[in-house]
DNA sequence: GTCTATAGCCAGATAGAC
DNA sequence: GTCTATCTGGCTATAGAC
């Protein structure tokens, strides 16, 4: 949009075309599993022919890493809007529990999808992948949040309220039962509040 | 041993290959993930031929569900011996998660075999499996030690002591970190005692 | 830039000799 | 019961017309 005036319809639609992939490769991966996801699949779902994949992604591999880049943009843009709505770091920590549990029915469909990302590419022989930062960046955040606190021990507290969001987030895609997520994140809230 | 006297050597070694692919097909989904897993990969770990395979499991989720199996019995036979060994409830609480604990050198490479189970399995059409039991086992026994304590809400307690444990490893293995595991043992072990 | 057709490979599963 | 050879289909990736 505050691009150059040049030719707005030509490259739209070209970077329409690509966050068209993109998405749809969000969507199926997630629901999916990334091994179990075929190209075809994502092709289709965007509506876009299999062959022309590949002129916007040289492999699928490549294509996943777009993928990981989006979430983590969505990690950033999330983190950012709760810092901007809430004051207090406890506000800001419940917040961000209470972000993620909304999402209680998608969860109890299809799990977490930064945690199925993490425990899927783990296991591949590549080596440590950038799937890593979907973990790491809440972590570093909700460490900031308790440090601003002045709780000592912050590290393992952000450690543990992101296990207990992952745990509960496994939990409740197996059983299939989006009310578990909302129990721990009032479990959470008070936690937090005994903290402050 | 306690069978027939005749042909134990014939039928012992017929179990043998049976228990071999079924062991080999434990180790190697659980260290790459079913949907990457192939049956040459599972034949080639056993020392068994690809195409007699057949003669023991007919498809790829017959062996899968005898590997699902299997995981169970490993848990029913972890929880007798617990109760075996700790006479009170908060001790067999604390010693359940101190056994899973003592794996972190595993779950930091390759995570928790059941929570990545039930992650990939929980994406697939078949609709619910078996793997939920792999979960549901564990929680309904933490359930029965709380309930036994006199605590009121022992269900929920027992919901996030496993999602405690399945958090803790997810981050575990993605961080490649088995001191997270460690540390959050001694954590759930305070916070028993408290409960008591 | 876009799309069709297909190469090349590898998976699950089977046939049938031994 | 055991194993080799192979069928069939689906996947990633490419070639090349438009």
């Amino acid at each position: 949009m505050t691009d150059s005036v040049e030719a707005p319809e030509r490259s739209g639609r070209r970077q329409d075309k690509r966050e068209r992939l993109i998405a749809a490769a969000c969507q199926v991966m997630y629901a999916q599993g990334v091994e179990k996801t075929t190209l075809a699949d994502i092709a289709a779902a965007a509506g876009i022919p299999l062959g022309n994949v590949y002129y916007y992604f040289k492999t699928k591999n490549d294509l996943l890493q777009a993928v990981i880049e989006t979430h983590l943009d969505e990690i950033g843009a999330m983190l950012a809007a709760i810092e901007a709505a809430h004051a207090t770091p406890p506000e800001r920590l419940k917040a961000l529990f209470g972000a993620l549990a909304e999402q209680s029915a998608l969860i109890a469909r299809q799990g977490c999808p930064h945690g199925s990302l993490c425990l899927e590419l783990g296991k591949r022989a590549d080596g440590p992948s950038l799937a890593v930062e979907l973990i790491r960046v809440p972590v570093d955040w909700a460490e900031r949040q308790f440090q601003a606190m002045g709780i000592p021990d912050a590290r393992d507290l952000a450690i543990e309220v992101i296990a207990r969001y992952q745990g509960t987030a496994l939990l409740t895609s197996t059983f299939r039962d989006p009310s578990l997520m909302e129990g721990e994140s009032r479990r959470v809230a008070r936690w937090i509040d005994a903290l402050g």
